[in-house]
DNA sequence: CTTGACCCTGTAGTATACTACTAGGTGTAA
DNA sequence: TTACACCTAGTAGTATACTACAGGGTCAAG
């Protein structure tokens, strides 16, 4: 039986094993290889993965930023400008920042949307058929929701 | 030449003409119907869609309820159930304030990525190089990132 | 009768992030 | 030797909401 839990060692890791540290399936590490977010690690003889243990930091680091807000595209780029020789923290803090606006705008947004539809819901008194619906109707004539 | 901007008849509108007055592009009408969101049309001798005014309204309700949150496929609920005699405004009411809920915890989630990445860009005065960012640290280690 | 705007069906591509499956090869223990 | 967990490559499916063809047919004007 292939070793799957081993946690002590420095030697390469199978692809189940970078999974089972990882706490993602084996189907997205294989994901996340096709995507270039981690490197085409070494093979064995018979074509098997040999990870190095890096690959789990590489994946939690992903994982991270994931919740975070970045989209894996975003991430690829901050783990490429994380490697690169002539970039600098400011490159990263821009990278951070613009993602804080986007974070902001996503809230702005659902605001809107919260307010738009808590206002037509509380003109429902939840009563009678739904051909008289204050909800459905504003949704029909688009009164009651601008803005 | 088709009329297509034509806004005073009562008569059956082609495609083209209900994604004109819809604001929507001819294509995602043809979407909708797949999706079941507008129903077929009675056909045209040769086979050409003839769709009534309602329709029209139909696609705006869509795109409102869009607006507000709602998927396609829970528009295609609200629908349905605008016309089903047992439906009561309760029921529509239910749906609504769980979209409210639903748009609640989409905030809440931002709010707390928002906070987070704030937390590490703070952390990083955009000096020096990549190596020692406290931001890719951060990632890295998943320290500073506790809720 | 030709032109051009419009329509038809059906299929495939876009973006995001996985998840699953087929069909087969590898490695180790009993 | 057999069993079983694990690995391989490549493909396809899920969900959401479109968007874009390809290869035709229709209709009205000139």
């Amino acid at each position: 039986m292939v070793k799957t839990g081993n946690e002590m060692t420095q030697e390469p890791l199978t692809m189940g094993q970078v999974a089972n540290r990882s706490g993602i399936g084996i189907e997205t590490v294989r994901f996340y290889e096709r995507q270039g977010l981690i490197k085409d690690p070494p093979r064995s003889g018979s074509g098997y993965r040999m990870y190095p243990e890096e690959t789990v930091t590489r994946i939690q680091f992903t994982r991270r930023a994931k919740d975070l807000g970045f989209s894996l595209k975003e991430i690829k780029d901050l783990l490429s400008l994380s490697v690169s020789p002539g970039a600098t923290c400011q490159d990263i803090k821009h990278r951070a920042e613009a993602k804080l606006t986007d974070i902001e705008d996503k809230i702005r947004t659902l605001r809107r949307m919260k307010k738009a539809l808590a206002k037509v819901t509380a003109a429902c008194r939840g009563e009678g058929s739904v051909s008289d619906c204050p909800i459905l109707e504003a949704m029909e004539q688009g009164k009651e929701l601008a803005k």
